[in-house]
DNA sequence: GATGAATGAGTCTTCATTCAT
DNA sequence: GATGAATGAAGACTCATTCAT
């Protein structure tokens, strides 16, 4: 092959997306992407076929960032308790640590231009997340909550934590402890 | 320009707006909102002076809108908890009846089209609530909590009941139930 | 009505097109267009949808005033003969007169971009010529020739005589009778 | 660059660009032709400096292929009216045998884009029919046409004849007949 | 005040051509 | 020579905003 097509530059590419989409909206117009990448208007278009692609591969690359982020040290083998909180930590702490990242994927889970395969690839790596809460509400640790529910009020809660880390740094992990603790009691029995 | 006379006709701007960003999202052309609202193109301008006071003062009136709704029947001399359950009712219940404005003020929260300024108005109608929640925690019935990190997690709480709410409406009236225990759980001391 | 679409800027931006698609082809830019005719460039769309729309309705208005230019001074009580001689010099001298009309026209029906609906009406003025063909036909004046195959080598051999016509300008009208000489030998009786 | 070697990708890639511009017409992106012809896109500019010479070596070989067809077999010592039908129905057989060439072949004499040399080499194997025209009309066997309208309208008549062959090719022979006695009926004395 | 035509900068995308590999 | 990634100038069309009527 002549000059294979180069993953640096598709990373340049998601990278400088990323940060402008974060910045300006996901109408942010391509060529500010490409501008930041340093590459011309229409490499991009050899990257990505068009902006939504783009976008939507942008999604799963920050999900598989993320899942990766919060799977890593997984304590498969200690309590419930302790392996939520693991995760709760990784989360926050990416989210802190990757506002742009985190910025991103909020407006694009609101916006129309997911594709239902790239929400079905995006949650895939959150699989066993979803598995162990199942198990853990038949074993009677957790309060009888539907799993979709579960899931969903531990990103609520999670995002709100976030929101606070961020804004009140000198307190960000007396925060993402509250938050959990909060999560914590609304979900734990007794 | 001073405001224009015919308040029908900036009320059917802002429900036009209301209707086509829900649907469209807020980068919606004005052009398809003076043609829903039955007014011309240029006629929007005089009620607004351009489209970021437009996406300003949507938030605002909604907020209002869903204040009334909040605090009408508000039980000023019932329980925490029972004031808490009544602005949980009216909260989740106006978002399940009104979508579009519900779907219209999640991203205009998300959007960088607020001004500081909305956004201070668009708390005001809500004082009242953050008062009684500071007193709960002063008389020790609530947690220790931050009043706005406790703001900030009712909100998020109910969204994701609303979301539930709105996608399986059989088990609406469950999932508004269940949400509050949890909220309650997450909050009240013991 | 404030400001209504004018007639003229209409006009401009047909024959604004005329001009530029004779010289560049169907694919010149529609800004070409309307920097000629001297209004903006989004003002083209405001009175023609699209670029196709543009094309499919100067080709209707170049039809029309082709069949104004043949029908004018029809010579319906004379002898068949004489009233193709009629159309014949019509056409031949409207398409010398008007090159750029001409050619366009002959663009636009070799092109990809015209509707059926277009067609149809462009078909529509001509229809007295082929009801007088059929006729002549019935009346053993012509050859038994299908209608269709008749109004065909019509159109080619007066697009052949108006290609020398032009070329020899001084032969013009040796040209123009030669030509229909040869069609009238070509499709008459003995 | 001096002419490449391999010839066997020369004709693959002007028979795709017959193929591809008869599908899509002559503006018809030269990726499209490259990948049908089985090339990079890359090695279409090693045969072919730029796309107006693309264009311009491609008119040529189609009407050396045309004119192959058209003398093969060319009965030199028959009658000017047996010459003439067999130019006739080699040409419109040609035309209807190969549509796409024919297509293209129309399309590029209508186009901006030949040459006058290509033109003049265009027509160079047509030099024999010219001649034999030339002589018919000094014996006083055809009309005292110049010998260029002559062509023109045996072109022109061909063309009008294929059209119909093509479209009704049930009545194809019928059509093929009808056209060149029409045409020796404008031409030929008497 | 109301109207909607006019404006033109801005957007995504295409494509002939170049050139590093 | 062959390849195909890289380039960037167009091009069709949109849309917030202005302003003549």
């Amino acid at each position: 092959l002549a000059r294979p097509r180069s993953d640096d530059k598709r990373k340049a590419i998601l990278s400088a997306a990323t940060q402008i989409f974060a910045e300006r909206g996901l109408s942010a117009p391509t060529s500010a992407i490409s501008n930041l990448a340093g590459v011309a208007e229409g490499t991009l278009f050899t990257y990505f076929e068009n902006k939504d692609v783009l976008l939507n591969d942008l999604y799963q690359e920050i999900k598989v960032e993320l899942a990766d982020a919060m799977m890593t040290g997984f304590p498969r083998k200690k309590s419930v308790r302790a392996r939520l909180r693991h995760i709760w930590n990784c989360y926050t702490a990416w989210g802190v640590a990757h506002p742009a990242q985190h910025k991103v994927l909020s407006q694009l889970q609101l916006s129309d231009n997911l594709t239902s395969e790239s929400q079905k690839a995006g949650s895939a790596p959150f699989i066993e997340i979803q598995a162990m809460a199942e198990d853990a509400v038949k074993q009677r640790i957790l309060e009888d909550i539907p799993q979709e529910f579960l899931s969903a009020t531990m990103e609520a809660s999670a995002q709100t934590s976030m929101a606070f880390m961020t804004t009140h740094p000198k307190s960000s992990s007396k925060f993402q402890a509250l938050g959990f603790d909060m999560f914590w009691r609304a979900i734990s029995k007794k």
